[in-house]
DNA sequence: TTACCTCGAGCTCA
DNA sequence: CTCGAGGTAA
């Protein structure tokens, strides 16, 4: 104890020292601009820091430049718009994709098989993508990925990973972003699960979770404790002109100061590509982190550029993955699930294995044909698979291990809720219960997408008050939800005054809607959010809808014969016209308007087209702002195109236009259009 | 599909 | 403390 207390002491004051030289040495350098120290010396004497107070947190001062966000971020986090998308990459899963891939590459910049090509390669490791902002050198935001194009501000815990530089080294450019990925080591993900194991606390599953759990914690002093890595692999926005190669950018990042996955090299043809990807695999299972591939870059960036991108992913870079992980495990049942449209689909339930990080217990079957074609059979072995697509599913059965007496199993006659008879639709493979809201299943399903957030948004409407709801047959159709009361709801299971009064008041707010939302919320076949919205648009209220024909409806945009049809059979059913009724009855408030038809606005009667990567705007705000001053953008060129914007590595759309002898203009004449009509 | 995080609220036991 | 709901990521 003794001994403990005086290390203790020395750590407090060598730590106190520590952080009077850092603000000293960090003021020198920000606000006079002139360096007492170098970088590498900063960085030692701010790594001993940080492995002071990693090992003795009770003695880490609220002052220490290592908690300059110390304080839990409240609520929400906060939206970080990428200036430059952060794009998914297309995936490899055989050797042909990867030559196929190098074939395309050469046909596409017109080099023959021998001229100096040149692919940059590493492993892809399993993580968290995160994009890193330097202004000026220092670190101003960290982002998640998000969609793409809007991720999450996790500043407060990124900034507690020791290997990232809060400051970079050298020479740094106005603006940096910087790409990688925040992963945990396996080797921290064993140690802090044993550490837990002995304090009773909870163990993290895998690494992967465990890394992104990490990254999205409130409290940045939990973050702090998780053991993560980082590893830089390419650049956003950049104010200077780094390198002419990603190998060259690698360099520079290292310089920076970040760590780069050491298995970085070059590869010349398809066949170096094959040998990386092997070499690679062999040393997976002895790697410090998990990895779920290896990709290809094609590393001249001037290359990068001609080549450009499709739709959302780069034809300069491809990741190929090792084959899925698979294991073994046994039938316990299958069951048969019907949806909100009344599909019957048939799921097994699995005697839970532990497959590519997580527990397996349910695997789709997708349809009766498909799990007729597998010939699987409750109480056969199988094999599981989870590959990078998330998705697990029953690969093949083990047949050599199948009992004697095993039972095909047959597709069911009648709907297991509701006894409805099941019925085959001549057009498509599925079955369908035709038990409507009759059935329980298709009900609860029904609900469920009626409250859903893109929908009716009612807030705490969740699975469980369905449930219990349906069961109580307290709601028959969604339009019942209307005439609930506190008593009603209070009564349920975990659910007392309090919740009771939050769910109404949810309810409440739900009653003033829109018409394309309640549209949505109905749950016609084939009508999502953007059908909706046209329907809406065009129509301007419901009965204008109802009383439509296949004809009129086919104006819609993006409305064709199937989709026609099933609006109108939605609106031939009586059931269907009963509950709009007496949703109307109970109170729901939805702003009807005249028909949209014709529409008008100044761009009235263009037809545009967007294609290339737009800077300033994201391809849905210029669609939607081109769309508000009356314009159709479509995806694709034709004769009818009066315009064609093209943003930077425009492809085959751009050499249509010009083919056709369609305008083109650049990104800045759109946004001349959009500011001279005020958008 | 699963794992993880956060929040509010209900439940349980002292 | 435990649960349900809501959200994110791969």
């Amino acid at each position: 104890m003794a001994v403990e207390q005086s290390a203790l002491d020395g750590g407090k004051a060598r730590i106190g020292e520590l952080i009077s030289q850092l603000s000293m040495f960090s003021l020198a350098y920000h606000q006079d601009d002139a360096p007492l120290v170098s970088d590498a010396e900063y960085d030692q004497l701010y790594l001993e820091l940080v492995r002071l107070e990693t090992q003795n947190p009770v003695l880490i001062r609220a002052d220490s430049p290592t908690q300059r966000v110390g304080e839990p971020v409240s609520a929400d986090f906060t939206q970080v718009r990428h200036r430059i998308p952060m794009l998914s990459l297309n995936n490899a899963f055989s050797r042909e994709d990867v030559v196929d891939f190098d074939r395309k590459i050469r046909e596409q910049l017109k080099l023959s098989a021998k001229d100096g090509l040149q692919y940059s390669v590493e492993p892809k490791l399993d993580g968290l993508a995160i994009s890193l902002r330097y202004e000026r050198g220092v670190l101003v935001q960290a982002a998640t990925r998000g969609d793409g194009e809007t991720g999450e501000d996790v500043s407060h815990t990124i900034r507690t990973i020791a290997v990232i530089p809060l400051r970079l080294h050298g020479d740094a450019p106005e603006v940096l972003e910087v790409r990688g990925e925040v992963v945990m080591p396996r080797a921290g993900f064993a140690a802090y699960n044993t550490a837990m194991q002995k304090s009773g606390g909870k163990l993290l599953v895998n690494p992967r979770n465990a890394a992104a759990g990490s990254v999205r914690q409130l409290d940045p002093k939990l973050a702090a404790q998780r053991p993560l890595a980082f590893y830089a692999y390419g650049l956003g926005e950049c104010s200077v002109e780094l390198a002419d190669s990603h190998t060259e950018c690698l360099q520079a990042l290292k310089n920076f100061g970040f760590p780069v996955a050491a298995l970085a090299t070059v590869a010349t043809d398809a066949a170096g590509l094959l040998a990386y990807f092997e070499q690679v695999g062999e040393q997976r299972g002895s790697l410090a982190f998990d990895i779920d591939g290896v990709v290809y870059k094609l590393n001249k960036l001037a290359w990068q550029r001609a080549l450009g991108f499709v739709s959302r992913a780069p034809r300069w870079a491809i990741a190929h993955k090792y084959p899925a992980q698979e294991a073994i495990t046994q039938v316990l049942a299958i069951d048969v699930q019907i949806g909100r449209t009344g599909a019957a689909t048939p799921v097994a339930r699995l005697s839970p294995v532990f497959v590519g990080g997580v527990t397996v217990s349910n695997a789709t079957l997708h349809n009766f044909e498909e799990l007729a074609r597998k010939d699987v059979r409750i109480g056969d072995w199988v094999v599981v698979r989870r590959a990078g697509d998330v998705i697990p599913e029953v690969a093949r059965v083990e047949l050599e291990r199948r009992g004697e007496n095993s039972v095909e199993f047959t597709p069911p006659m009648i709907c297991p809720v509701c006894q409805s008879a099941l019925a085959k639709n001549a057009d498509e493979a599925v079955l369908r219960c035709t038990g409507g809201f009759g059935c329980s299943a298709q009900l609860k399903a029904a609900l469920r997408h009626f409250v859903s957030r893109r929908a009716l948004d009612i807030e705490g409407f969740g699975d469980e008050l369905i449930e219990q709801l349906v069961d109580l047959d307290l709601l028959t159709d969604p339009s019942q939800i209307y005439a609930l009361d506190e008593k009603t709801l209070a009564s349920l299971d975990r659910m007392a005054l309090k919740s009771a009064k939050n769910v109404l008041q949810a309810i409440e707010k739900s009653r003033q809607t829109t018409l394309e939302r309640l549209l949505y919320g109905l749950g016609i076949r084939d009508v999502g959010e953007a059908t909706a919205k046209a329907l809406a648009r065009y129509f301007g209220s419901i009965s204008a809808i109802e009383n439509a024909d296949l004809a009129q409806l086919i104006l819609v945009p993006d409305v064709g014969p199937v989709v026609a049809s099933r609006v109108l059979a939605f609106f031939k059913q009586p059931r269907n016209l009963a509950v709009l009724e007496k949703l109307r009855a109970l109170g729901l408030q939805f702003p009807e308007g005249a028909p949209q038809a014709s529409s008008a606005g100044p761009l009235a009667g263009q037809i545009i087209v967007l294609t290339g990567t737009l800077a300033q705007l994201t391809r849905d705000a210029a669609q939607a702002k081109l769309e508000a001053l009356g314009a159709k953008v479509s995806g694709s060129v034709s004769k009818k195109t009066t315009l064609v914007i093209a943003g930077d590595a425009a492809g085959s759309k751009l050499d249509k236009a010009r083919e056709l002898g369609v305008a083109v203009a650049d990104e800045a004449h759109l946004l001349a259009i959009l500011a001279s009509n005020g958008v």
